[in-house]
Formats: C-alpha cells, structure tokens, sequence
DNA sequence: TATGAATGAGTCTTCATTCAT
DNA sequence: AATGAATGAAGACTCATTCAT
C-alpha cells in the first residue's frame, strides 16, 4: 500500500469542495458563504478547506472554473459531434438554461462574475474564459462558412461574441427568474437567431 | 429661517452618497466596498452614512435602483420621442455599453446581480425592475405591430424579453472585458437583430 | 416681560424629561434607552436634552433621583400624618408595590441599582439615598419606643433598615413578576413584619 | 490520541469565561463590561469568546445562572443536611451576603437584575430561577409544618417568598454598601424573622 | 432656545487563516 | 491528513456629544 496519495485523490477532493461550495453559494449567495458554511455542508471541518486550497479566493475560482469547464467540455462535444446547421444550437443547448442544473450554473457564474467587477485580474481571468466559448463557436462558424450554410462575409469571431451575448443575457434573466424563460422560449429564441444568422448575408 | 432641513437637501445627499457608493465598487468591487471606503470617497464620516441609511444593504439597493432608474427614464425618453422602426434601437442605445458611463453602469449592474444570487427578496426586486424594461419594449413592440412594422403574430412581452437579453449579453461582456466591444460593433450587432425582428414573419 | 425664563420652567422641563426617560426605560430596558429614544418619546430634538443635562448620565441620576424622591415626599408625609402603631405601615405603603404606578417606580430603581454596580460613585449616591428613608423610619421608630409601642432595646437605625430591605426584596421579586406579589400579599406581609416588631421584646 | 476535544474541556471554559466575565462586570459595571474587557481578563483573544457563546447576552445569561444555581446548590445541600428549627436559617445561610465571596454575588445578581428591566424575556428567565429558591423554602416549610415546628395555617410558596424577599432585600442593600450590614446583623435579622415564622399562628 | 446633521470612538460580531495536537 | 480552537483584523452599526444654523 502505497504511503502518497494518488494525485487523483487529491483531485477529486478538490472537485468535491467545490460542488458544496457552489451548492452553499446558491443557497446563501455569495456574501454569507463562509468557509465554516462550506466546511459543514462538506461535513468535514475547515482545516480540510484550507489544506486543499490555500486561500478561499483560490477555491471559489478553482469553483467557478469547474463549472464553466464542464459545460465548455460539452458544448466542445456537442461542436465534435453535432453536423450541418443544426451544429451551433446544440452547443448552445449546453450552455444555455434549460433544466435546474443548467439554471443553477448561470446562477453561479453571475454570482461569481459579480465578485470579479471591479477585480482586474478576475476579469482578465474570466475574460479568458470566455473566450474559449467564443472560440469555439467562432471555429465551428469557420467551418460552416467552408460549406457556404453561413454568408463568408461575416466575422466568425464576432458572431460568436453575438452568440455567447444572447447566451449569456439569457442565462443573466434566467438567474433571476427562472419562470420568465420557459426551455421551449428559450429553445424557441436561440434557434430562431442562429436561423437568422445563417440566412444573413452581410 | 427654516429649522428643518428642505426634503431636497435629505434626498440630493442620498443621490450623492449612491453615487460615492458606485464609484467606489467600481474601482474596488463589491467585497471590498466597506462603509469606510465609501465615507473616505465622500470625505465624511461612516456616521453621515449610517444618517441617511439604515443598513449598508439598503444602500447598495437605493444605489443600484438609482443607476437603474436613470437609465430607464432616457429608454423611456427614447421611446416617447422616437418614430418609425427607429425606435427601438433608439431605446437600447440608453441601455447598451457604447460609452465609458454607460459601460461603468453594465459593471455596476452585473456587480449586484451577482449580490442577488441567492438572496431570494434581492431577486425578486431585480427582477421587478428588470420587468419594467421589457414591459417598454414590449408596449412599443404593440405600437409597432400596428402600423405593420412588426409582424402581429409575434409576442411582444417574448421580444421585449429577447431584446433585453442581447442587451444584458452584450452589457455584461462588456462589463469583463471593453475593448471586446467596440461602440460599432454593439450598434452594429442590436441593429441587425431589431432589422431581423422587423422582418421575422413568425 | 422679562427675557430669561422662569427658574421653574427649567426645572419643569427637567422632570418632564425625567419622565420621558423613565417611560423609555420601562419600555426598552436601560440598555437600549438611548437619547435619541428619549427625544423622540418627547417629541422634542436631542439637542434638547443636551441642552437641560450636562450628560446622559447626569441625565438619568436625576430621572432616578426624582422617582426617588417623591416617593421619600410621600413616604415623609405619611410619617407626619401618621398615628400609632399604624404609622409604620403607612409608610411602607409608599414605598410598596400595590400598583402599577409604584410597581413601574420599583422597576426602575432596580434598572437604576443595577447600572450602579461596579460604579463607586453611584454606589455612594444611592447609599445616601437610601439612608434617607432608613433615618426616617429610624425616627418614627425612635418616636414609638418613647410611648412604648416598641422595645426600647431594639436599635432604631437597625430596625429601619431590616424594615427598607424587605421592602427592597418585595420590591425587587415584584418588578421581575408583578403577579407573584397580590397586592394583598404584599400588605399582609408587611403588616405582620411590622406587628412582631412592636410585640418584639429583644 | 482523540480527535476532538472532551465535552468537560468545552464547559469548563465556558465556566472559566463566565468567572472572568463576573470579575469584570463587579470590577468596572455592567456597561464597560465589554467583550474585548473580557478577553483582556481571560488573557485571550475577543475571538475565543464568540467561540464559545454565540452573542454576548447569552454569555451574560450564563453567567448569571452559573452565580446563580452554584448558591442554590449549596442551599439544596442546606436544606438535604439539616435538621429541625435550625434547617431554614441553615438554607438562607447559603444565599445571604455574609463574606465577600457572597457579597460579590449579590452584587451580579443586582446587576444582571438591574439588565433584565425592560426585557421581558430575561425577566421571565429570571422569575423561573428565582422560584426554585422559593419551591426549595416551600419544600422544607411543609417538612416542618408536618412536624408541627411551622404553623398548618400557613401557605409554604407564600411564606417562601416572603423569606427569599427578605434576603434579596438585604442583598440588595448589601450590594450597594456592604458596611451597612455586618455579618451579624444580617444573621441576627433572618434568624429572628424566621424565629417569628416558627412562633406565628396564622 | 432649538434643531438635527455630523462626528468618530466604541460596540458586538464575523471570518479567513494559522497551528498545536 | 485531519481537527477545530485560537487569532485578530475588519466588518457594520450605535450612540453620546458637538455645533452651525
């Protein structure tokens, strides 16, 4: 038996913290999410925390990155698998709320894109992210241009900031009321855009 | 000689401190902005704070309100003055991040929107002010429909809905990161998508 | 018509006051009797107070002194009117809680005695205090011995004193719990006290 | 070794704390009794007090009741050890203020009584200790009554408290100035209160 | 005199972090 | 690796007192 823990071990506990840290948070919004919060929820004590983070400013971004992590994994799947037009609203579909998982993780990045107003490094570090979303869609955009369903004249990068911005407003109006965008509304808005988007011809 | 003071002087002192208040959580964030730090910006004491608000929370709501009501009423004075399918993109204008004022108000908007999550009462209030944007674009979306400019079968309550989310998408890209976002292209991406609007059939 | 007010009107201003305050008091508990509370029970600005009291707490020794001393009026009254064996339980009558105007004045000595803890100076204030009502009985005590309706053996100071302190304890068990002292207890309790005093032979 | 700590370790400082708290209370009063005077006291951090009581008014109640139950043991113990006529003065013996470990006490229990005015959560927590002092009298009155040493005719809760009246109401002037009752007069007083108590008929 | 806005030291309480066990 | 007691700086908030009007 070996003595050193296997790296994975020390992994998925860190996962672990953080989905109880982003179950606290959205319980008890972000100012009231001590670390004796997240400790209980964990039913560990706060030593634990601190041993695997060193700060909490440390695990609340290691949090957040995970959240936004998994959905861009899937929506990279979803790019990889999805064909033709129909290709750009399946990623959506992953990032998109549709479901309480989904509403849940819209919820937690507003949170946390609050926290990072007025924080340069936070912004650049979540600017980076973002980009990778937009990325993403900017290639696939690429690719459809190859096959003439999307007008060569537009800016693959840009329309993919338009989308993630329709996203994202989506997200940011579900966050605070999940009753006003049904998963048909919604469904129903972003389809209609990417529709519209590959009917442009400027 | 008055022995009270004028209920102006109380209320133009509350504007001051709301706007001290968002100067401070702009260059600081929202952790860090303590009643001392907004009473230094002031160059008063935590006390006059504390006179004319009961809680810190209170602040932080009149603050938020305020930056969100005087946007509202320019979108509602563009709305009154504008005609033809102009109008519309006349009211967004008010509400996108196309200058360094209004992109200062998308940061101090998705600062408290972060705030909000998990707080259900904070919620609950933005979004009662969110539904007064939509409500205006979905009155003006009426108006449209008849003269024909906009096809009557769709919902207006869902556009205004939509029309709001690109603009909160766009606002809060622009909040992390500006430059992504260029006075032209912002124009340029709400133009389409109300030119889109105003030619969709369904 | 002379400029400077009367004498009595700053003093009348002053128990009026005093009275506001020990309302508060009664109210609120001695803690969170603040001036402001007591301004605001008067109806007039704290600015007010400052003006007729040096300090908060020359502010509250003279409320204090005030219940006191027109109890010690009422008490010093009952011993001149007063005849026979009935003078003694006369006196305690004024000083008892038989209702709820003396049960408010029991309670706020005992707000008063507890702040005087720990306070050297207070202490000695309220010992002077009470001395006055220990010497008057002392006195009538003395009077009784003269026509033999009590021992001369007994000391007078110390017979006032056993006489001041179980009305303090009924006092202090009435301002906790009113119900527990009928008033009938209250003069039955006393009246026996006071009835073996007077049979008392050492 | 064991992980956490014993639950005695727990009590035993929170006994340890509420010792320091009354050192501070007699000390300095009950209004400069703050937590950071406390912590000075205890030779520790404010922190640690929070730790082990979660807002100071429940350190101030646990503290008034630690004073407060350890003087109604030894009463208990009075009332189990002794022994005919003898066996109330025994009781009252362990409540009076006779020394200056028992004049310390009253003068917490003044005070904390002094807190309690105003409060009629604390006034009802008080009025509930204060009976089993009371309840403990009755008990041994009817003993007695059985034996024929205290009149039948009697009411035991009433005579209770007209004995345990009779101690606060020395306690409370020996609060104020110890001097004024010696020992002996103070024994001298509740023995021949009580003397009369076993003599009286009705 | 009277006002009540302003002050700022002081209050209790919270909390991330450290550390002996 | 884990515990949770201890730390102490920082937090929001209170309040007696002052002072310009």
């Amino acid at each position: 038996m070996p003595r050193g823990r296997r790296k994975g071990d020390h992994d998925s506990k860190r996962e672990e913290i953080a989905d109880a840290t982003c179950k606290v948070i959205l319980r008890s919004g972000i100012e009231k999410s001590g670390i004796a919060e997240i400790a209980r929820e964990m039913g560990c004590s706060t030593g634990v925390l601190m041993h695997y983070f060193k700060t909490k400013a440390e695990m609340l971004l290691y949090s957040k990155n995970l959240m936004f992590d998994r959905a861009h994994e899937r929506m990279k799947q979803a790019a990889a698998n999805g064909h033709g037009p129909e290709r750009l609203l399946a990623m959506t579909r992953e990032l998109l709320p549709l479901d309480a998982a989904s509403i849940a993780r819209c919820r937690l990045l507003t949170a946390f894109m609050g926290l990072a107003i007025g924080n340069p490094a936070l912004m650049k570090l979540q600017d980076k992210r973002d980009l990778l979303h937009i990325k993403q869609f900017a290639a696939v955009i690429t690719d459809l241009q190859a096959t003439g369903t999307v007008s060569a004249k537009l800016d693959p990068m840009l329309e993919g900031r338009r989308i993630c911005a329709l996203i994202d407003g989506i997200a940011s109006q579900a966050a605070t009321n999940p009753r006003s965008w049904s998963p048909a509304d919604v469904e129903a808005t972003m389809s209609r855009y990417l529709q519209s988007l590959m009917t442009s011809a400027a």
